[in-house]
RNA sequence: CGGGGCGUAGCGCAGCCUGGUAGCGCACCGGCUUUGGGUGCCGGGGGUCGCCGGUUCGAAUCCGGCCGCCCCGACCA
């Protein structure tokens, strides 16, 4: 029996100082979770009722596709990280410890290592293939920064499954098999969402996807084509799309120079010489590590160099997408760099230098669009830049796509909207990524030994409810979609214990948990604004609220939680479960 | 890691500049009152003022160091 009177859901007024994504705001105030310190949370009891919900969804769509479920580890020995690489490759984000002999430990930020090193244990042969693991574990990661209450924590349960295959041909199918089952999870939890392309990052690995729902508090931006991204949609970090369309002027034989006293900024350029900022190549020096060697063995590449990287005024660069396009971390050019081997700042150009140029694609494009016209580059030279510019006639350089779509791009030509959104979960192809460092191969048909082909795969549940609580909410409240609510139904029982309405309210709720509803009652002392207020914080879907208005006329009255929408003169106290299982049925 | 801000009761805040033994609202406890949208009145409990050190007759207040938390950025399976 759930009685508020006994539950322990210490609501609040008024939000804690320092919160401000809405989810963090109405999930503390609504007495779901509670901060311990910097990005850890506790769950209280209606907030890890709704955890529970979230998992149990994944867990049945797991199932569903023949995953099985383990537990295993966070607390690991380093050894295994060290094998993988990561060890040395993850810079802060790894916690890491010393048990009492002095041996090197760490907490788990994710389980391939300890999943992949059992089962190059057991499996031998690709009889043993394919098959899939997954679990609900903890995973710890000592964020830069957390935020948002318990959208980005440094501790948090997450669904991690991993899939074993002996070819490709069978992670392909088993990757296909898990999209499925993750569009099932998002569309039951009630989310708006969608799968994007994303980038593989310190997974490594081959494709990836991102699963994002759309909400304020989001931390990525997401480029969708089409009605909800039915045509396109990836993760800006790495999506691609036509740019508008910019005129050039015809340029001349050769590069003109002109003077442009203290026009160092793209837009003060623009000005001055009245052109739009799309026929400027904005110059952007970077300097190129190359990636350190993630496995064991792995040749160390060259040192650190430069490249200049030219792309059209109006766009910006991604530096995910520019490190994928230069194979190495990036980092900007300090201004001694530039100076010594460039030029003055403010007024770089790709003419005059020995150092190699990578020109976006845009703006190659751009130049194959106009064709015969010429860009404005900087001339190296203080105050000075160069007019009629054309790339390949005028300098040489190498091409790729390291610019950040905007809004207005077009991709197969329909424009594109960017949204931010929160990553609820994704997909990685992780090919032999961990299976060869770490050994777990198997003999083929043939005899010979074969690394097994890997996938990965998480889910984040208390995501699952944070974005939830960003999506559906309104000034009073929550607005639980009902397969996550805490509790199916709220029964509020107006007027003290003991009362008419409140024995009644007790028969209300005994009959509705029968009927097979997760049913709370508010059968507190309190008074009716209170006891209102408090159900639409929480938000369950339905609320049934008893009073001795409706009671005389032996009805309960009906509130639908998502639009308040209240139900015509109430339902029958006669036949309640049934009236209350068909309302049910279009209760978002 | 860079920039900014904040630590005083469970939550939200004032007091600090100008040093004199801590206060308000909500919540909580007791009594009465009220009973369909946080009712009103009376009485009450609760705080190492983040921590350590310094200055001073005296420090929440001034000075130094440290810790914690939040926001923006960097970063982020």
């Amino acid at each position: 029996m759930t009685r508020l009177s006994q539950l322990l859901l210490p609501t609040e007024r008024q939000p804690p100082a320092d919160a401000e994504a809405v989810s963090h705001q109405l999930m503390v105030r609504a007495g779901l979770v509670r901060q311990m310190g910097a990005g850890l949370w506790s769950w209280l009891p209606a907030g890890w009722r709704v955890h529970q919900k979230v998992v149990a969804i994944v867990r049945e769509e797991m199932e569903r596709i023949g995953a099985q479920e383990v537990l295993m580890p966070v607390l690991q020995p380093a050894e295994l990280w060290k094998r993988t690489g990561r060890y040395d490759a993850i810079q802060g984000e790894l916690f890491r410890l010393k048990d009492r002999k002095d041996a090197d430990m760490v907490l788990a930020m994710t389980h391939e290592e300890a999943m992949t090193s059992h089962v190059a244990q057991i499996v031998r042969s690709y009889r043993d293939l394919p098959f899939s693991l997954f679990q609900f574990q903890v995973k710890e990661r000592d964020e830069p920064r957390p935020r948002a209450g318990v959208l980005r924590t440094r501790e948090f349960v997450m669904k991690d499954a991993y899939t074993f295959d002996r070819d490709e041909a069978g992670l392909q199918e088993h990757y296909e098999r898990y999209r499925e089952a993750y569009a099932r999870v998002y569309d039951r939890s009630g989310l708006r969402w969608y799968e994007v392309e994303s980038d593989t990052g310190m997974m490594g690995g081959k494709r990836a996807h991102e699963y994002m729902a759309p909400c304020a508090a989001g931390e990525d931006d997401v480029v969708l084509a089409g009605p909800d991204g039915a045509s396109y949609s990836a993760n800006v970090e790495v999506a691609s799309a036509d740019a508008q369309p910019i005129a050039l002027p015809p340029a001349g034989e050769t590069p003109v120079t002109i003077e442009t006293p203290g026009t160092t900024t793209i837009a003060a350029l623009a000005e001055h010489l009245d052109r739009p900022a799309g026929s400027l190549l904005k110059a952007f020096p970077v300097v190129v590590t190359p990636a350190p060697a993630t496995v064991k063995g792995e040749v160390p590449a060259a040192k650190p160099r430069l490249v200049l990287v030219l792309l059209r005024g109006d766009h910006e660069v991604v530096e995910i997408k520019l490190e994928k396009a230069l194979g190495g971390t990036v980092r900007q050019a300090s201004e001694q760099e530039i100076r010594d081997r460039i030029g003055p700042p403010g007024f770089l150009g790709p003419i005059g230098s020995d150092v190699p140029v990578l020109l976006d694609a845009a703006a190659e494009a751009t130049t194959e669009a106009n064709d015969g016209g010429g860009w404005v580059v900087g001339a190296n030279v203080v105050d000075q830049h160069l007019d009629g510019v054309v790339p390949g006639r005028d300098f040489a350089y190498e091409i790729a796509d390291v610019r950040a779509v905007v809004a207005g791009d077009t991709v197969d030509g329909q424009p594109v909207t960017i949204e931010p959104a929160i990553e609820v979960g994704n997909i990685f192809q992780l090919m032999t990524r961990y299976s060869e460092p770490l050994g777990a191969t198997f003999l083929d048909e043939e005899g010979k030994e074969q690394p097994i082909v890997m996938g990965s795969y998480g889910i984040g549940p208390a995501r699952i409810a944070a974005a939830a609580v960003e999506q559906f909410h309104d000034e009073q409240g929550i607005s639980w979609p009902k397969a996550i609510a805490p509790f199916d139904i709220e029964v509020v029982a107006l007027g003290k214990q003991g009362t008419d309405e409140q024995l009644a309210a007790a028969k209300v709720y005994d009959e509705l948990t029968a009927a097979g509803f997760d049913v709370l009652l508010d059968d507190r002392n309190g008074g009716a604004g209170q006891k209102l207020t408090d159900a639409e914080l929480l938000g369950c879907p339905l609320r049934i609220t008893v009073g001795k208005r409706s009671l005389a006329e032996g009805r309960v009255e009906a509130q639908i939680r998502r639009g308040q929408e209240t139900i015509e003169g109430g339902l029958a106290l006669d036949g309640l479960a049934d009236a209350v299982r068909e309302l049910w049925e279009r209760i978002p």
